[in-house]
DNA sequence: AGAATATTGCAAACTGTTTGCAATGACATC
DNA sequence: GATGTCATTGCAAACAGTTTGCAATATTCT
């Protein structure tokens, strides 16, 4: 869908996806009318934290989007209220990676959604392409379950960890 | 808050899965050979905490196992304690259902994982009978991804629930 | 029984997150 | 552009779940 920025060295071969990744403006103008939408003010915080948002190519946590946008010292309370809220209204969406660290990451517009590889040897998160799952879904749906929703990730060793420690391995 | 028990006919209809259930002697049998295999001690706590483990017939939090034993008063730190070794030597699996509470579940002897469903009404958590993303994973292995593992949930309303809100609103 | 070592309890620290409240800021209306 | 109203913010403090340090205790081996 998008092409990489890196022209096609060893690096991104292998991947899962290519794809974490958001053209800052959509992003902002749709969170925005959201955000007007629903009748809430338009704050410099809120503005801050939108851009800093889409400069993130992996999910983050509160903590790490409060330090990339500390140049306007707003509050790390706020930064907690704000994803909030920007997760009631869909702008952002929760990840949940299993360590005790709630996560959020900017929903893309067409509403699609994905799940994440996350590598246990060098902490990469990476997005996968597609959500496969409908069809155990489907089978709920069935059985009486309602407003289903659901979360996936896998973990594991990234293809570049397992190459380096291959070659630890050879050398030892 | 409390659960009504129901007239048996309905009971087990629409269910995901109707398996939560351990046999508490092959399970204990086996977490104390485990114990014993991998050198550690076999201590009145640890007994006392297996013993009510196999009482759970859904995924437990430290807090709730705590509670679960307390006659035999042992420290909350303890019951922290032995369910990281627990879960280290594969007796017990860790089940993270989204809000900020670790849970844990005996693992069945026969090395099968499986994954839950949690009802966002009456929170209610079924297991699923069948894993089915192994496919997925597979297509990952092929890209160079090793040592995988993933973790799965799936949310709604439960059938009962959905029954439930639809009486309420016919009599409304 | 005695030595060696693993385990426990207790208190205190820690991490991520939430809450109360008064001060500030946004925005609609005049 | 001033004014009133209400949402939003910052700051301090509370909170929940979990982890750590350490001395006392329990288990296992000889
Ligand atoms: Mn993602
Ligand atoms: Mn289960
Ligand atoms: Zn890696
Ligand atoms: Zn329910």
């Amino acid at each position: 869908m998008k092409k990489n920025p890196k022209p096609s060295s060893k690096r991104n071969e292998n991947r899962a996806c290519a794809e974490h990744h958001h053209d800052p403006k959509p992003s902002i103008e749709r969170a925005a009318r959201i955000l007007k939408d629903a009748g809430l003010k338009s704050t410099k915080p809120r503005s801050a934290l939108l851009e800093a948002m889409t400069r993130f190519h992996a999910p983050f946590s509160t903590e790490e989007l409060f330090r990339a946008v500390k140049a306007s010292d707003l509050d790390l309370v706020t930064v907690y209220r704000s994803l909030a809220t920007f997760s009631d209204l869909g702008i952002v969406s929760r990840v949940d990676l299993g360590d005790g660290v709630v996560r959020y990451e900017l929903r893309s517009p067409d509403g699609s959604h994905h799940h994440h590889f996350v590598c246990q040897e060098c902490q990469k998160v990476e997005p996968l392409d597609s959500c496969e799952i409908k069809a155990q879904e489907n089978r709920l749906r069935e059985l009486g379950y309602s407003q289903l929703s659901h979360r996936l990730e896998f973990f594991g060793i990234c293809p570049d960890c397992r190459e380096h420690s291959r070659a630890d391995a050879r050398t030892r």
